[in-house]
DNA sequence: TATGAATGAGGGTTCATTCAT
DNA sequence: CATGAATGAACCCTCATTCAT
């Protein structure tokens, strides 16, 4: 690689970094182009050379992002030793919320957009070549749970869109209940779920 | 009320009612305050006699106009002949998911904001002397459904943050299914919940 | 006249005033609306309460001061005692181009525009109250000619594009001979034309 | 001529055409040299070793195109039989209005360019190897006229000026009227002024 | 000769907010 | 109370030009 392609991937992840800082800080719509090219201190004219605009980079950051987290919940689960399928969606979920909520500036930035829309996205479309295929992952779950299970990707859908929107305000407002308080909640009514979804 | 007042009464209406139009039919960011008086017939300073911004004048709009969709829900259950409390609360989940998707302005427009926060907020902020008292409404549906519930509050919030959000994504986008497909999982789903919650 | 209505008035003609000068000292392209509100000592935004944008404003210039040519040239001919249609055509035809000499900025910015289709934009959209109906003054004057004219219109613009177009060169370039040496062909080049259309 | 001269000649060529296309299709002011050297398939740098900027090339462009007009024109006549001056004259200019009304982007891209100043810069600066004399041309036509013209250089001037202007009016406007309306007029005019200057 | 990433000044335009009337 | 002209900072984005490779 050319001195030219380092420079040129520097600044890409600068500008990457930079926006991911300044969107989690002070939200989507109170930066602006000009703050993020001023602190990755690189020109305006370049921010363009590498994204079309301000919602191509934050498109491409939800995805990343994302992914990453599920990625790194998905090897905290590899780490333990839970072995059925209820458990371990269980421990996903803790474990994302868990770092939302040490992260509220995340949060705040992928916000209802850990919706299944950009989930799924950031499930296919890889933005980076370290990122998971949590398709597979999940399928492989499914398969090691010894049950067979009606509308898989509904069930998953219900749970995500459920724990997100619940986390969410748990997190952010503590309102109703603090997300320690929601936990517990959580853990039944996604069993209750799971156990619907269990093919007899 | 002195014909001042009814004037005054009058613009206010209007600039109500034309924000609504607008933030339903082209969104909140792309709707300014210009748009707004112009529409309304007002000029704009007078905008700023009756609300501090433009984010001011939204929220009174999402409490009003959730509220009246509770109550309309409400309404509608009033005149059916359902006596038990999980057939209840499906009843009027699915009216207010096909009010939504009748109207996926509204729905853009509270959006994820049909959550928790602003819902509550809407039941007790009684934004108009018509809202109705929602709180009540339910507290009532609980004690005449024969049970001691356990947590009803966080039952509810659990319950309309999962309506909601997996709403929201079969209304807007189809995905991962129709709202059609989708209403049987929310079914069975509402009914598990509620199940969880009753004390024995 | 209330106090802001004067101050309005004023602020408009400023802008004209300031935009005529710009143009005509560095053109259209390099005059940027910055520059215009700068000079004229008024807000950018109040540009735009003004006009639609760079090219609204030169349109309303063009129209302005080629109407203002042609009526002092209009005046100037009726202080003569000038009787015969071709020659009160030359003594315009001249008025304009000594004018337009004498103020190469000018020329400039309406440049090829002294052309038909603004030309008769300006005779008939009457941009001020002062500006003349040039139309009635040319059929006065083919009535008084004692003649009977075939395509006066024809005529005219043939006339005024052939003059228009010479005349650029001449005074921009003194290319391929001056403006003083260029006068005569055009005299004689006009009788002809003007013979051609008189009906026998 | 060595590969690498070739190509060289080759990406001449090639942002010569593509630029002659962008400027009659989007017009000058709308093409940028980014559109140029993207779609000739050259880096950007590239285009400054050929060029000085946006307006040389241009500039270059409307001689070419200008000489090759009047190049086609000539080939054309030289194909028919007519001998008298002022027919010659005639045919030349109904080939190029007819020309230039088939092909507007070119008529808009030499506009009123299709001047005296460029016409002249177009007959001696022969760009290409391939360009006319055309002076040659019309010293010949005028020999062969048999009679002797005062000031010819004028005269055709004049002609060129008075059907490029009216010819652009009625081609890019209809207006006053259609080119085929104007055809007849110009012809009697044309005929008046080349009777105008011969010699007795 | 050829490249194309980088520049950064400058463009036009929008809009929430103010305040003299 | 109501007005609406005026503000001017801030926005996004373009693009001719340079220069290290």
């Amino acid at each position: 690689m050319g001195k030219a392609d380092q420079n040129k991937k520097a600044k890409l992840e600068r500008l990457l970094n930079t926006s991911f800082e300044l969107f989690t800080s002070k939200g989507l719509n109170k930066t602006s182009i000009s703050d993020i090219v001023e602190r990755a201190g690189v020109a305006k004219g370049t921010f363009y050379l590498y994204f079309k605009d301000k919602y191509d980079i934050r498109n491409r950051l939800i995805a990343h992002k994302s992914s990453q987290l599920f990625m790194q919940a998905h090897e905290a689960l590899s780490r333990e030793n839970i072995t059925k399928f209820d458990d371990k969606i269980i421990f996903i979920t803790n474990y994302v919320l868990d770092a939302l909520a040490a992260n509220k500036g995340l949060l705040s930035f992928i916000y209802k957009d850990l919706s299944w829309a950009v989930f799924k996205k950031a499930l296919t479309s890889n933005v980076g070549s370290t990122d998971v295929d949590f398709v597979a992952i999940y399928n492989n779950m499914l398969e090691e749970s010894g049950h067979k299970f009606r509308d898989p990707e509904v069930m998953l859908f219900i749970i995500i869109e459920l724990v997100g929107s619940t986390g969410y305000s748990a997190i952010m407002f503590n309102d109703p209940i603090s997300l320690d308080a929601l936990k517990p909640h959580l853990e039944q009514t996604i069993r209750s779920i799971v156990q619907n979804y269990i093919e007899e």
